[in-house]
DNA sequence: AAATGTTGAGCGAACGCTCGTTCAATGATG
DNA sequence: CATCATTGAACGAGCGTTCGCTCAACATTT
């Protein structure tokens, strides 16, 4: 899947990037208080650093800015995964360091999370697969790692239960950020963590 | 928590009552297809049967209809829960009963569910609270049932493991409505439920 | 029972305002 | 001075909300 371009006039392509990223940078700080729908273009332009007519000869139009926010989010969270994970390993302590590695990205990256989680059913229909399509990468992480593990017989999974268990640790990943209202009552992010871990790897019965 | 008045001026109340389904019925369907923010008032007045000007006798401001959306949807979800699982049994079948169920009733109302999630957070600083609280009661149904098999011995949990447990329950039926872009290309309902029932309750550790 | 008064649900044109978007003018650069 | 970047006033479509009006149904008077 090509990345989905969003075309300015012809500019120099160092002032690009660099608008953009004040844009990108504004931005996120706005929608993670008010939502992208609540925000204006003047908000964003004034956040950014420069007017509204400059804002507008770096997107087309207003969803453009949510578009570029939510690859930029992605982007992050999978960098930082990629910086710390090891999926040739396969065995069991990389998987349990890999989802509290992806926890506590989660929650330092809770409000970006937030926004791209509430955010993202806005884009269009052209942006919106591209942006899933990142999230699917996220997945087949954790699918990776999960099938090292299987080969080297630390457990057994088919095929199916290998993506099943991997949607589910991104899930209850994000859960900790768009449930907070109701989890962090609860648990310290370490206690969610090691909860979490234990429940995913043995679930409730008693042994 | 109080019922939260969404006050119309002083009318029949078999007529409010009436008018109020037409709205909400009308309003589930265009939120369904567009989202609050992108659907106008008008379109909400055509879509109950009625002109603008009614709707107005009916509410007072827009964000009202959603909070009435909402409400109904968690009722609705509640009641069919309610209706059909035994919390006083206490043991494993009825467990995965209550689960099974639950995620049948997340796939009958998939597209109300998926609208309440998305929705919901655009709710004002009143209602938010009265409709997360309703949220938490549906958790506490889970957390009830896994309190009696852990009093009968079926298995063994701390309290924060049951209500995390009973989080991750409520989480990944929902999950099933709202990443269904991805999960029903993997699994039919039965697949979903019969595979998220086994790794829930005994993880994916070899024994 | 005819004439008259009262009620209140329903209506939709009109209002005021917000917001995304444009573009002619101005400034900066080299 | 030619080129590119920046600006913000101006635009106008679209929005939520209001309010004066209509009219059938019912109540009261004659």
């Amino acid at each position: 899947m090509k990345k989905r371009e969003v075309p300015a006039s012809v500019k120099d392509e160092r002032l690009v990037k660099k608008r953009r990223n004040q844009m990108i940078k504004g931005a996120i700080s706005l929608f993670k208080q008010k939502g992208f729908h609540q925000t204006t273009t003047r908000e964003i332009a004034r956040a950014s650093g420069f007017s509204i007519g400059t804002l507008y000869e770096y997107i087309r139009k207003k969803e453009d800015v949510l578009y570029l926010v939510c690859d930029r989010i992605y982007d992050e969270v999978r960098d930082r995964m990629e910086q710390a994970i090891d999926t040739t390993q396969g065995d069991l302590d990389s998987l349990k360091l890999a989802i509290a590695y992806y926890f506590r990205v989660v929650d330092e990256l809770q409000d970006e999370v937030l926004v791209m989680y509430q955010e993202a059913k806005s884009l269009g229909k052209e942006s919106l697969p591209y942006v899933l399509n990142k999230e699917l990468q996220m997945v087949a992480m954790f699918e990776h790692i999960l099938r090292r593990c299987v080969d080297n017989g630390v457990f057994s999974l088919t095929e199916q239960e290998i993506q099943l268990f991997a949607h589910n640790i991104f899930v209850l990943g994000q859960m900790w950020g768009f449930r907070r209202w109701a989890l962090k009552k609860m648990y310290t992010l370490d206690e969610y963590i090691q909860l979490q871990t234990k429940l995913l790897l043995e679930g409730l019965m008693k042994r």
